[in-house]
DNA sequence: CCGCTATCTTAACGGCGTCAAGTTTGAACT
DNA sequence: AGTTCAAACTTGACGCCGTTAAGATAGCGG
């Protein structure tokens, strides 16, 4: 196993360099920000010259690339446990991944701001653009379901159609992921900070958001639900 | 006076080097983004050596938190702006402010990545502060009265109360906020390409965005305004 | 046991932010 | 007017950054 720190190091090479440079870069976005990241910080920590990580990750693109796969990899799976937490118990489903959201955001910033957070990421990476897609994908079916809509066969998407812009339900999906990524997001990057810093002012935010943020957001979507499928696209 | 650019030049002395700076700045990160921002390339633009925006900044800090004062005066403006539009048209007023916050964050990119970006700001700016206290007032403002609760006197906020957290509209303010500041983060962010780069898909996005998402924040608001002004603080 | 290749090191490049010290300038004061 | 002086800007240097090229090492298949 050996998983967690504790990798053997014989001398000259290290043995499993790709994982220890994730490991720390994690470490050191967690503890300095976005600000105090550098390549060279994160291999000084694994142990390392500056100039061993490229090999594995090409440059610092690939490195924050292969973070931030991890990181939706986190959000699907965070996701669906949630989900899988509130059908066993009866509770909201969508309530249940807007919540896991927000847990990922707060249990890892790190990774959570490589995902969202503009660095430099590589364009066009394919495992990182299929994470992202199997974690959209779960929003797409849960917001289709809160809206009594039924999913087809329940399966997730594999790929982005060309054509989604038309789906019927996008403002609807744009609507719960906004309400969600822009209060994980104000959360951890201090924007809230006048309340998350009172004296309790934590539990205070994380009260509201899974209590009374997210019965407006019920509220929301009932109002859609009860409204026919209108053509989408059309507009004022 | 002589603002906008073009500013006398007498060898030496540059006459009005921090407007002449923050200019360069805005257009440095409205053309290469937070990652190819630098403070030499600005200083270079202005035609300057790397050292003098020191005397005018302090340090990098102190010429984004000039940068980010800037951004949270113009949300200000032209929310009051629009607020005023849709009070002489008979609009929505809080739709009014959300979509001029969007049109903030899409007209000047640069500026409204410095003020929510998580870049390194001086921490204890009272002039920061101050404007940024100002945007939030407005928002606290216009929710309120979407939930027809009176402002008292109409005024705006100068500071935040200490005890604000224990306002009884705090879960709608930031539900507001939350899809604000969520949607207009994500499209200049590129979460939102894959629909964004379509063909009309920014139009799309922004007609949703006006359209069928003002409604959900709408029935959102209506379903809390109907609720007695219940306990903030108590839930589960 | 030998060689091969992936892995890592050392050394160097240009660019970055920032500081210390020196130079120029506009303007205030006599 | 001429002198003085502080503000504005330059030069040069420091350490750190990401990246690259060339060399050293070591585990592994033959």
């Amino acid at each position: 196993m050996m998983a967690g720190g504790a990798t053997k190091r014989s001398g000259y090479h290290h043995g499993d360099l790709r994982q220890a440079m994730i490991e720390a870069a994690e470490a050191v976005l967690a503890e300095k920000g976005v600000g105090g990241f550098t390549l060279r910080e994160c291999a000084r920590r694994a142990g390392v010259s500056p100039a061993a990580p490229a090999h594995h990750f090409g440059n610092l693109a690939g490195l924050l690339t292969a973070i931030a796969t991890l990181g939706f990899d986190d959000l699907s799976e965070t996701m669906e446990a949630a989900v899988a937490r509130a059908v066993a118990s009866g509770g909201d489903r969508l309530a249940a991944i807007c919540e896991a959201y927000l847990a990922v955001a707060l249990n890892r910033p790190g990774r959570f701001r490589v995902v969202f957070g503009r660095l430099g990421l590589k364009s066009g990476d394919e495992e990182l653009r299929r994470a992202a897609v199997r974690a959209f994908g779960i929003l797409v079916r849960e917001t289709k379901l809160a809206l009594g809509r039924g999913v087809d066969g329940g399966e997730l998407l594999t790929r982005l159609p060309s054509s989604y812009g038309g789906d019927a339900d996008l403002a609807e999906i744009l609507f719960v992921w906004s309400v969600t990524h822009g209060f994980s997001t104000m959360l951890i990057d201090g924007q809230l900070a006048p309340f998350d810093q009172q004296p309790g002012g934590r539990e205070l935010l994380l009260g509201l958001y899974s209590g009374r943020l997210m019965e407006m957001l019920r509220a929301a979507m009932r109002g859609s639900a009860a409204m026919p499928l209108a053509n989408p696209a059309s507009h004022g």
